[in-house]
RNA sequence: GCCAGGAUGGUAGAGCGGUCAAAUACACGACUCUGUAAAAGUCGCGCCUCACGGCUACGAAGGUUCGAAUCCUUCUCCUGGCACCA
């Protein structure tokens, strides 16, 4: 029992109210675990996975995990700022996008024990009346006091009304699926309080609410995001996913580690006094990506994704899956910036001669001088702009 | 409805008749260094088959002018205030 409270505030921001959870442990019952999804965006990256990380904790210790998909609150959009409405989704799509989902969670998650559902199930029969009705449980006073809507008032942001319904709604979801706990980001403490008030409104038993922190993204400074494009995809290569890792700043690392391994805190405070005492960070870094990659690809692509890694970058080969392309070309050749722009290396030929002026161009190697280089029909290249970008290129 | 303010590149934000493809900062890309780390430094950052060249851009459409991102008109959208609140 002690033990599983500590696995449960491993990693997490904050556990409200622990005396509560306390109790609800010891009724030795599965306890229903809800974290709400957005439906909009099946592509998980590693961002979505700290919170996933734990649903499995809890699955670890038996419980029930009820994985809500917000395809009615969708339409309104979490009002974290910038993005107010959103298109309505059609029901092929939420279909789609939970199938989408589903194949992606359960790499991490128990499907025996995870019940997968919709808001829309109850909200859609909830009606105009019930909506009003929820609506008015709240005060304008109260929703103002959620920090984000908060700040945008006081600075003269638009709040538009449908915003202040969100909070409402996925508070809601908690009555209607009788939650016990709810997880979710610091972010989204404030809705999270409110599932528990319209709980105990509905005289059900308050929700306990385990707050994790965000992930930093790649840049180390946003929340890891896919429009910020800061993001490691759980579905992404396994070399890709390597690489990323490989090439997160040294603090960072600390703090990927902290949220996303699954090794024992006494191995990671080894790691620390490794690193402490002297060792290339860069060794932990690579039994940590490992890790990752193990988890959603396989032991043997970790193994893969290392040599590759090692043989390019420290050997200076190429890789060996760079993509095939055959391009025709108009006279007896194709000169070298029309060539990358069309091969998908550059953005725009005006963008391959910065590159090729920047000496970030190589053909087979060589760096690229003249930009009015041209490569002869019939011959076969290999292009590549920057440290990343390759393709092996034939003229036709 | 009335009044006021605003709309500029990925973002923030200058410019307010020519010297503006548009300051500055951040972000981003390449290069050097390295551990594909950080820091630092250099270069670059609208598009065009290579250009001391052309073209398109400063919410939209018109207009004034030799010349407009900059002035005028109309429109669209955004924000705030006031009014309305049976």
């Amino acid at each position: 029992m002690q033990g599983a409270l500590q696995e449960i505030k491993r990693g997490a921001h904050e556990l409200l109210v622990e005396a509560e959870l306390v109790e609800k442990l010891k009724l030795n019952r599965p306890l229903r675990i809800k974290a709400g999804f957005d439906p909009t965006a099946p592509d998980l990256h590693l961002g979505h996975t700290v919170l996933l990380n734990k649903l499995r904790q809890f699955q670890l210790l038996g419980h029930q995990v009820v994985f809500l998909i917000g395809d009615f609150t969708g339409m309104i959009g979490d009002p974290t700022g910038k993005n107010t409405t959103r298109p309505p989704l059609t029901r092929e799509a939420v279909i789609e996008n939970a199938q989408t989902y589903q194949d992606q969670v359960f790499k991490i998650l128990d499907p025996a024990l995870t019940e997968v559902r919709f808001n829309s199930e109850w909200m859609e029969s909830l009606g105009s009346v019930g909506m009003i009705r929820l609506a008015a449980t709240h005060t304008v006073a109260r929703m103002l006091e959620r920090d984000d809507f908060h700040k945008r008032y006081a600075s003269q942001q638009p709040i538009a009304i449908h915003e202040f319904l969100y909070p409402l709604i996925q508070g809601y979801d908690s009555v209607a699926l009788k939650a016990d706990v709810e997880l979710g980001g610091t972010d989204q403490k404030f809705n999270l309080l409110m599932g528990r008030e319209l709980q105990k409104q509905h005289g059900q038993p308050p929700q306990s609410i385990l707050t994790m922190p965000l992930l930093e993204g790649l840049d180390g400074i946003n929340k890891m995001s896919k429009s910020l494009g800061n993001y490691i995809g759980i579905n992404e290569p396994p070399q890709e996913i390597f690489g990323k890792l490989m090439s997160v700043s040294d603090e960072l690392m600390w703090r990927y580690i902290e949220l996303l391994s699954f090794e024992s805190l006494q191995t990671i405070a080894s790691w620390r006094q490794q690193v402490a005492d002297g060792s290339n960070p860069r060794n932990i870094k690579v039994v940590f990506a490992q890790e990752i990659v193990t988890r959603f690809h396989g032991a043997g692509a970790a193994q893969q994704a290392l040599a590759d890694f090692e043989a390019r970058f420290q050997k200076g080969a190429l890789p060996d899956d760079m993509p095939e392309i055959s391009l025709t070309s108009t006279g007896g050749g194709m000169a070298v910036p029309l060539l990358l722009k069309q091969a998908g290396l550059v953005a725009s030929t005006s963008d391959a001669m910065r590159q090729i002026a920047g000496g970030g161009v190589r053909l087979d190697g060589e760096r690229v001088v003249d930009k009015g280089m041209l490569v002869s029909s019939g011959a076969t290249v290999i292009a590549q702009v920057g440290k990343r970008r390759f393709a092996r290129v034939t003229i036709i």
